[in-house]
DNA sequence: ATCGATGCAAAGGTTTTGCACTGAC
DNA sequence: GTCAGTGCAAAACCTTTGCATCGAT
């Protein structure tokens, strides 16, 4: 682990990163905007992809290090379904009870990132969230339904 | 990835492997065994140390082979959790629902593994299972709902 | 002028693959 | 006797680290 950044976190990023000894860089701010834009889950390829596309000077390893102070300044989730490789995404995206699906398939290793609740699962994670801050003292910022099993191609060709 | 095992899968492990095209080997039984008596989740390596100490020929390859096998026929599930490798688990049978609860902290980055669903829930986890059949043409085998929060440990030390 | 941030190359650790051999059926 | 399963070594893969340089403050 890398372990050179600060721990006070600031309440957001960007607005309190400076003066917490952060600064604010190209790579940085090009990253956060890649991740403001993604309209799914990225892995740290897709995003270094993309932001190399807006600043070919990027490296790889900027946007691990990047990942990793987002991460710890809770600006970022890390999502890792078994794929070999985690995704990322902004925190405040998933705030509440916007509650993303994957469908994971364990044959071909795909993956699908669907958002479709009805009011009646909706109802039965808000239940969910008072009842583990209850018992286990969890408050929950966001969440995500991790479902393994077969998809569609891989059921044809069997 | 590994393209070399059947596709049709037996509906339990073990008791219709056979005549599925699996053999029961050793290292199966070794493996199989291993997971049974695990008192946690078990890493790759933890499980082949412990298959070790019980048939020493056995190698690493045949673990994550077989772990391999167990998952795509719905026997274990795989559990990633950020440290960099995953863990292994019999997948319990409730009602056909395997399904874990992941409390994880942004902030410490602490993970509590919970396994507690009320009827409520295990019932919308259930029609939802069926949504994601008829819309998506995915079975679900197992699932995992991932709790993005704050801990109570984090909360005192504010 | 500092010292945090960067990019490259190399290393690290986990998981997968190629291949010849073994053993369950 | 077949061919799925195995073990070893090597490769592939994602992620982290060392280090010299760059650049935000």
């Amino acid at each position: 682990m890398n372990h050179r950044f600060g721990k006070g976190p600031p309440k957001g990023w960007p607005g309190h990163f400076r003066g917490q000894g952060y600064r604010v860089t190209v790579p940085r701010r090009i990253i956060l905007q890649v991740l403001g834009n993604a309209e799914k889950h990225l892995s740290a390829e897709e995003i270094y992809l993309r932001s190399y596309k807006l600043y070919p000077a990027i490296g790889l390893t900027t946007v691990y290090r990047t990942l990793d102070l987002l991460i710890k300044n809770g600006v970022i989730i890390k999502i890792e379904s078994g794929e070999g490789r985690a995704r990322y995404e902004l925190a405040g995206r998933v705030e509440g009870i916007n509650c993303h699906q994957h469908l994971f398939c364990v044959n071909c290793r795909n993956f699908l990132d669907i958002s479709d609740l009805t009011e009646d699962e909706i109802a039965v994670i808000k239940k969910m969230k008072e009842r583990l801050l209850k018992k286990y003292g969890f408050t929950v910022k966001s969440c995500i339904l991790q479902f393994y099993g077969e998809c569609k191609n891989c059921k044809k060709k069997e």
